[in-house]
This record gives C-alpha cells, sequence and structure tokens, in this order.
DNA sequence: CTGAAAGCGCTAACAT
DNA sequence: ATGTTAGCGCTTTCAG
C-alpha cells in the first residue's frame, strides 16, 4: 500500500495539515519542518491520490470530449489539438465515444450529474435549443467544437463560406461545370449538416458567375468513401460531365479520386478534385482542398471551457476560425 | 446544487443506508420501501456521483491508455478497439498523451500513485526489466500491446514473420530484387524497433531464396513519410533498382508511391509497393499490405487489463494475432 | 429489513 | 507556524 499523508505525518512527527501545506503552499512553512516533512516524503514515496484531491478541492483535473467518434478522421485531428494543451494544462483528457443517438443522449443527460468532469467538449454535435440551455444550467462548463449554439461557447468555421472559397477557386482555374459530392455522417437529431452548407456557398458563387454545379441525384444521407465514388461516377457518367468535383471531405475527395482512376481520368487535366478539411493524408496523396484548420480549433475548444471553468457566469465566446485553400496536386 | 443522497433519505423518510441499497442491491430492500425510495430519487432527479461512489468503492471505472499519441495512425486503430470493448464493459477511457520520453517516464511513474485508474493499456513502448516489474508491482493492472514483457499482459503479432510474409508473397509475384523502406518511431529507450524486425524476417526468406533485398543507405531512424520518399529515391536510382518495395508501415508505403508517381513509375508494373498495418486509408488508396488487426489487438488488450483487475495475482497472459497479406492494387 | 457509524485520503477553514 | 476538525458523498460492516 502507497504512503497517505497521514503516514507522512506520523513519520515527520507534524499534523497532516502541515504535510499537506509542504506539498501544496511550501512557503508558508517553517523552513526546518519544511525539510524535514520533505524528507519523509521522499522516504516513504508518498504521491497525493488524486481523486482523494479532487474529492476536497471538488477540482477533478479531468475534460471529457464526447463526439461521435472516429467515424470521422477530422475527430483525430482536432482530439491532436484538444490533447496537447488540456495537458499542458494539467488536465487529463477522457474520451466519450458516442456512434449512436442512444449514446449521445445517454451522455449528455449523465455526464454533468456524475460530475468526475471539470469541463466538456463537445465535438461536431448539433446541440437543439433545449438541451443546451440545460446544459448551459448543469453548471459542466461546455464548448462546443464545429456546431455552435448562443447559450454556448463554439469554435467553427463558417461552412458556407468554405463552400464559396471552393468555387472561386475552380472556377478561377476555367471550370464552368462543376461537380458536387458530399454526404453527412447522420447521428438522427444530432446531425450536423456541414455539407449541405458547403454545397449553398457553392451554387451561390457558381450561380453569380452563370457557372452550373452538378449534384448527384443519389441521396447524400452518407459520408463513406463508397458513397462518394458512387456519387462520383454518376456524375462523370453524364453528357457533360463535370471538369472539376468538389468534395465536402478529403474522405469523400478519395472516393472521387477512385472513381477517376477506374474511369482513366487523369487529375487534374481530365478532373480537377478539392476536398475540403485538410487532413494528415491530404498531403501525403497530394489532394489539393479547403483547410480549416483542426488541430487549432481543438486548442481554441480547450481556451473556451477554461475560460467558463474559470468562471461559470462569464458569457459564451464563439470563435470562427478561417479558412483557405491548400493548393496541392488534385486541384 | 443536484441532490445527494441524503436529499433523497430525507425525502423518502428512510436512512441514506436504504437509499444506498436500492440504488445497488434493490432485491434487498421491502417492495414498499424500494418503491417510496425510487419515487423520491426520480423526484429529486438522484444520480450519484461518480467520485464518490468511486471512492467508497475504491473502484473508478476509469482506464487509461498511454501512448506516443498521434505519431503513428495505427493509434487510432487500435484505440478504437479499445475505446468501444471498454466502454461496453462500462468503463471510461483516459487518454495520456505521451510523446517524449520524459513524458513517458513521468506518466509511468505516477499513474500507479495517483491511483486514479483502475487500469492502464500502454501502447507501442518498449519497457526495460526494472520498469515493467516495478508496474506489475505497483498494483496497477497493466496490459501492452504490440510490446512485451513476461511480467505483463500483451498483445502483439510476431514482426519478423510479417517480414517474411511479406517476403514470400512478394517473390511469389516473381520479384528477384527487393527493397525495403523503414523506420521506427523515436521515443529514447521506449522505441520499439518492429521495423527492423519486419526487415530480418524479409531477408530471412529472401537470402533463402536467392533474393537480393536492396536497404537504403540512409539511417532509418525516423517513420515519416518524407523519409521513406527519401528512401525510396536512393533505391530507384540505383543501376539496379528494386522492382518491388516493402515498406514496413503503410504510411512509409504513401512515401514510396509518391517517390514512384514522381520518377513516372507505373505501380504495381514498374513497381509494386506493400505496406504494413492496414489502417484504413490503405484500402481507400488500394494499397496492398500485410494486416494486424489492429482494431483486434485494442480489443485483446482491453480484456487482458480486465482479467488483471479481476483478480490481481493472475499470471501475465500474451496473445499473438495473426498477419495476413490483403492484396489489393499495388502489388 | 433497516439504521448508525466508520471509513475512503485529502483540503481548508478555524483555532491556537 | 502548526494543529484540530469538519467536511466531500458515497459504500459497507455491524447492530438491531
Amino acid at each position: 500500500m502507497p504512503a497517505t499523508i497521514y503516514d507522512v505525518a506520523t513519520h515527520a512527527g507534524v499534523s497532516i495539515s502541515t504535510v499537506s501545506r509542504v506539498v501544496n503552499s511550501p512557503q508558508g512553512v517553517n523552513p526546518a519542518t519544511r525539510f524535514r516533512v520533505q524528507r519523509s516524503i521522499e522516504a516513504l514515496g508518498f504521491v497525493p491520490r488524486a481523486d482523494a484531491t479532487a474529492r476536497a478541492r471538488r477540482l477533478h483535473r479531468q475534460v471529457g470530449v464526447l463526439a461521435p467518434f472516429f467515424t470521422y478522421s477530422a475527430f483525430v485531428q482536432r482530439l491532436r489539438g484538444i490533447a496537447s494543451s488540456l495537458s499542458d494544462a494539467g488536465y487529463e483528457l477522457v474520451v466519450y465515444n458516442a456512434d449512436t443517438p442512444e449514446h449521445i443522449h445517454a451522455y449528455l443527460h449523465s455526464l454533468p450529474l456524475l460530475r468526475r468532469l471539470d469541463g466538456l467538449i463537445i465535438i461536431s454535435l448539433r446541440l437543439d435549443d433545449m438541451l443546451a440551455v440545460r446544459l448551459r444550467a448543469s453548471g459542466l462548463p461546455v464548448a462546443l467544437i464545429e456546431a455552435t449554439h448562443p447559450s454556448l461557447s463554439g469554435v467553427d468555421v463558417d461552412n458556407r463560406e468554405g463552400g464559396r472559397v471552393a468555387g472561386k477557386y475552380l472556377m478561377a482555374a476555367g471550370h464552368r461545370q462543376i461537380g458536387f459530392v458530399g454526404g453527412d455522417y447522420a447521428v438522427g437529431d444530432y446531425t450536423l449538416r456541414t455539407s449541405q452548407l458547403r454545397l449553398q456557398g457553392l451554387c451561390e458563387v457558381a450561380e453569380a458567375a452563370g457557372v452550373q454545379v452538378q449534384v448527384p441525384a443519389l441521396p447524400a444521407n452518407s459520408a463513406t468513401r463508397e458513397d462518394a465514388q458512387q456519387q462520383a461516377f454518376e456524375l462523370l457518367a453524364r453528357s457533360q460531365p463535370p471538369t472539376a468535383i468538389f468534395a465536402a471531405s478529403d474522405t469523400l475527395a478519395l472516393g472521387v479520386l477512385r472513381a477517376a482512376r477506374e474511369r482513366n481520368l487523369r487529375v487534374p487535366q481530365d478532373l480537377a478534385v478539392l476536398g475540403f478539411d485538410d487532413l494528415e493524408f491530404a498531403e501525403y496523396i497530394g489532394l489539393s482542398t479547403i483547410s480549416q484548420s483542426l488541430e487549432v480549433s481543438g486548442r481554441q475548444a480547450v481556451e473556451l471551457v477554461m475560460a467558463a471553468m474559470a468562471d461559470e457566469q462569464t458569457l459564451p465566446r464563439h470563435v470562427q476560425l478561417p479558412l483557405h485553400v491548400v493548393r496541392r496536386e488534385t486541384a
């Protein structure tokens, strides 16, 4: 059994308060006593147990991340930012995998009551007003990533603007027939419709310039590479196929690339392909894409929860990250 | 403030013990009383606080994962398996990102003493005897992934055999000049040398068949795509370049693929490329590779820690996962 | 079947 | 400067 604060106190011939003090505010204790206690601490290998400390302080030094987990690789990128900021701040990261609406619901309702977390970061989940307000009232500091809500702090990007940026970029390269491939990952009522927004942005600028946007007839209610491939096949089979395709995510772009290869289309000469996200593999495969600074969004979210943790009354803050196209080889 | 067990007790006119009983072992409580208490629980929205319960039970329902985090995407795949098994078992997952030897050291020494975790899964870290024995003695149930040690449970694959499998596969396809591209991600003394082992396996079977293995002159002390690309360039510039390259990981294979493209080599006609890991993107890009069932390894590790948690005295178990080649388009 | 009371290992007033 | 003591919110003997 590891040593407790009582063992140290006995060993050093002082009270537990003194031991606690030399651990937490050494300056307030007599140097001689402090030294003696420190020796005892080392001799016994004493380390305050995190749970006992957490309980007494009512501070757990853990923040949670709730997300429709590995279904979408952008998650990992954001998590990387979260993890490193959190660890810099001396907090642990606990991950809640929520792939189904039921799981999400359960977590969202129990997490605040369990009181094990100092803060919670919610990724890529649309929250309705009731839930947002309830979370806000629960006392558990929250920050959103990708989704936003007036009553909760959040980081996001302007997805519609992302679509515009993509459209302008492709038009500037001379394309007059632009295809779109998209789909959102569905998690019931929590589903975020970023793909839709990106399409809207694309349409806006295309329409203004008199350029055609071709959207697959297939329902875009999924976000896998396979779906994207099918969508691309459909587009490419048309009488006047697009010369460029904007995919709503890098993962989907992979499907488009594959479709192009199977149809023996050269990229970007025969078909330009532009993704969205700038995932790690995008650089690897030379995919041109719209970067949304995923890692930064994670860091920002940590700042936001921290702010909420520091002052529960503080007003929600919203930050919008910039978007920019990363030109590589596919468009 | 959320309701406590005292509030419920008062509300129902019973003692806290009774409330605790209806929550934890309802069958031992008079149905009438139980019903009354249950009504109070619902009325007050009582949920036992996880930290208080954890403290009283000395069971936190959290297991940690320590790994040189996002440096290697195989991590994510394994984490997926861990996360889902853990959540099935009603445990939370806390992630410790340890990119530097210092961090790793610090975590390995503090985690057992902090006593916040019920178990720990350590990924891709070589532990020396002293550390392994110390961990074993610490009382914190541990399971290793990718590394193994006699005194700790672990899941791994036979990396040397992986190299053999790769070599045989490539030779069966007729290759007589096989290149190798490799490198291990370095984390000081904790560095695992799987790339080396895979190379050894390759050399074994190649030698036995009188086939040349070409290894880059560059020191392979890194594991990035860029390094792999440089290594591949070097190999391809030789007077008798390899007709196939075995990359020690899928990520490295990406670099080889890139090098091939820049040299205008058709894959697999001019150059066959075989990876290792079977990461998610391998399927996307049609990369032939050696699968090592990453997700399964995560699930297995959870089983191992759970076993260790159930009985601290239990002997360490070691499981070795099978390897198989996944034939796709690059080899 | 139910209640009283002793922990769990700390921190943080409050005393001295 | 240091010690005493009351929590923190549960679980779990031990009595009754």
